[in-house]
DNA sequence: AACATCGCCAACCGCCGTGAG
DNA sequence: CCTCACGGCGGTTGGCGATGT
């Protein structure tokens, strides 16, 4: 047996949006805020699905959207995300503000995956298009892991793993030294890392956005050296990154 | 002008993860 | 534990305007 339906559909309308409905659904959620979307739609005197709701609200009505035609910038920022985590399109769109996981997946469908096409370059490996099938090259795994017992103040944290290739083999168009886990220091027992010496720039400027408004170090990877604002932790995919471990509860608070 | 095809994108569908009971 | 409701996500569809024939 299936799940229920989340509403009752015989009672519902679909398709567009029509402008009395939109006003209706805004009206509502200025005055009650998100939240409980199931029952939403009777609240709000809606005849739609509580997630026909959401997704209008999400995609479409929400104020702090940004509309409009994508930057040279975020078509660079989204390609690079891509190749780094595929068709995750919420991680991709948490990383551009005032854009939609939806907005950026119809993008990417429609005017991204062509462009990397005339680039000759195959929009779901990132690797030339000409080039013969191998296995992958890079291999990005994240896992959750729960009651380390070095791990006191982080309830979970992500292991990110990436597997080493020979240099020749990766693709030239896309820089592949780009890491997505938290860089590697190297821990001795007998003398452990001193504050001063962590050097790494922030996830913006591993991307080559040295420049842009997202930077959280204020240093461009060229400089070479790094001031981090707070030695307890840095950027990382929009999660807090302590020396060893990615704060979740600090992100999902704000 | 009429019809066919293409491209875009809003919206839907179904699955999954999570948390409450 | 187990079940179930709910929210969230990614894949897909369908309507509609633009463009081509």
């Amino acid at each position: 047996m299936g799940r229920s339906p989340c509403c009752e559909k015989a009672h519902t309308n679909k398709g567009a949006w029509t402008k009395e409905e939109d006003d209706r659904l805004i009206a509502y959620i200025r005055a009650h805020g998100e939240g409980c979307w199931r029952s939403l739609p009777k609240a709000a005197g809606l005849l739609r699905c509580g997630k026909s709701c959401r997704l209008r609200w999400i995609n479409y009505l929400r104020p702090d959207l940004k509309r409009g035609n994508f930057t040279e910038e975020e078509d660079e920022l989204i390609i690079k995300l891509h190749s780094l985590l595929g068709n995750k399109w919420s991680l991709i769109a948490g990383r551009l503000p005032g854009r939609t996981d939806n907005e950026i997946k119809n993008y990417w469908n429609t005017h991204i995956r062509r462009k990397l096409m005339n680039r000759g370059i195959d929009p779901a490996t990132h690797r030339p298009l000409n080039e013969p099938a191998q296995e992958a090259i890079t291999s990005i795994s994240f896992t959750n892991v729960k009651e380390e017992k070095d791990m006191v103040n982080a309830s979970a944290f992500v292991v990110c793993k990436e597997e080493k290739i020979p240099l020749e083999e990766r693709c030239p168009d896309l820089n592949l030294e780009l890491r997505i886990s938290p860089p590697y220091q190297h821990h001795s027992e007998s003398e452990p890392l001193k504050p001063e010496v962590k050097i790494s720039p922030c996830f913006v400027c591993s991307l080559g956005l040295q420049n842009s408004k997202d930077c959280s170090c204020n240093l461009g990877i060229s400089n070479g050296t790094s001031s981090r604002s707070d030695s307890s932790g840095y950027d990382f995919l929009g999660l807090k990154v302590t020396d060893t471990s990615v704060d979740y509860i600090s992100s999902e608070m704000e």
